[in-house]
DNA sequence: AATCCCGTCATTGTTGACAATATGAAGTCA
DNA sequence: TGACTTCATATTGTCAACAATGACGGGATT
């Protein structure tokens, strides 16, 4: 009767989620050197566990760890964030082509259902960029799974998806391009529903590349100090 | 005098490197299930850093783990390596034109001399597809850290080439276009002396989709059966 | 005879203790 | 006074034993 619960997970894996969420989230502040029992008295882990997955999240470049000096939290520059939009630019172009190509015609109803919902949301949450953001990441985490090529979706969901995340919590309201990019995403599914690859390439790539200058912008600006 | 020599790795590293190459070099077949003690008798290590490895290997997508029924190679079909190229071609086209943009001409006049070098290695060893192999990794390899792209180069570095190579072993000669893919390479890096961003990126591109073409023609012919 | 259940076993997951190394402070010498 | 060396400490890397879970085989029952 102590909650043996869904215990599917090993312990790894959880300290893996924890770790991941808490760089995600903020909670550990990129740059924050961080000991390794710390943070198994703040997650209640051993370190066995621990250090597999302290060793998982070097691997996909959210720690650096340099031997018996310990851990850090990556810590990216303005020009490294953009950087990584531009790599966005061309990998969800493919997804989006390959999405024309392959999605369901369930799914791409579905995605334009989400669409429906992410309109409303905004106009009921006004400025609240929170969840704007989450439905901009929705919108693209399906057509990263539309593009039913496992591989791109694996680095797009499980590589540069959290990285870009992790800023845009830091940065709070990075967008602020609240309908604009609403429109966008509704043309691209248009394309995809057309099953004009090419068009939706051709869009995503824009809409990433429209993102991109946004933030470029607003750097030069000082709004954003990274 | 018990060779301590270049300790600098750790246990870890040390491990993941002679998992990767094992895995890359086909010590270890996809789909082979392979047990921890196993595996450590081999490489002479115990389970604490191996476990590590397994960690980021899995992470990689090198391997495949389920909870207390062990670990066993990925095993990649002919589709997904279809579309590992299709990856290849968006991002190895981003990293040509970033290179084009931001190669010292030191670099450029280097990446010459190496192409020299393969074809002198390529009329030497006539048919010998390893070297040609290796020549065309050191290639993609040069420009994909010449882009100054730091994610970018650790997705094809880290990720991707792993994974090709992995198939290039195993078919041992996978490309069978011998001086074509030296041309295109030498009006790659044409492109790239002049500076010209746009041309590299179309001509990568172009090179890429060549090489994907070949495989799956030979997929289809049944000369490669994977 | 086939299927289902149960117990043993091997393998994985986890833990705590031990060893090795880098960081930092104190002391000494130029 | 400043810089270099030395040592102590805390932190990381490693190891071997313990616990838990899934897999395999034998037996009983339908």
């Amino acid at each position: 009767m102590n909650q043996p619960v869904i215990q599917s997970l090993t312990r790894a894996d959880e300290a893996f989620d924890c770790l991941q969420t808490a760089i995600v989230m903020g909670d550990l502040a990129p740059g924050e050197k961080i000991g390794e029992v710390e943070l198994c008295a703040r997650f209640n882990l051993t370190r066995g566990p621990l250090r597999e997955a302290l060793g998982r999240l070097e691997s996909r470049g959210l720690l650096v760890r340099k031997p018996h000096a310990g851990v850090k939290v990556v810590s990216v520059s303005a020009d490294e964030l953009i950087e990584l939009y531009r790599i966005r630019e061309v990998m969800e172009g493919l997804a989006a082509r390959q999405a024309a190509e392959r999605m369901t015609d369930a799914e791409i109803a579905d995605l334009k259902a989400t669409l429906d919902s992410h309109e409303q949301m905004i106009e009921e949450a006004q400025g609240q960029a929170y969840y704007q953001a989450e439905g901009d990441y929705d919108f693209h985490h399906r057509i990263a799974t539309g593009s039913r090529n496992a591989k791109l979706a694996q680095m797009l969901l499980g590589d540069l998806y959290y990285m870009v995340r992790m800023y845009r919590y830091r940065l709070s309201t990075s967008a602020g391009r609240p309908h604009m990019a609403l429109g966008e995403h509704r043309r691209i599914v248009e394309a995809i529903a057309q099953r004009d690859g090419e068009l939706a390439e051709f869009l995503m790539k824009r809409h990433i590349n429209a993102a991109r200058q946004n933030i470029e912008q607003k750097i030069k600006q000082g709004v954003l100090t990274i």
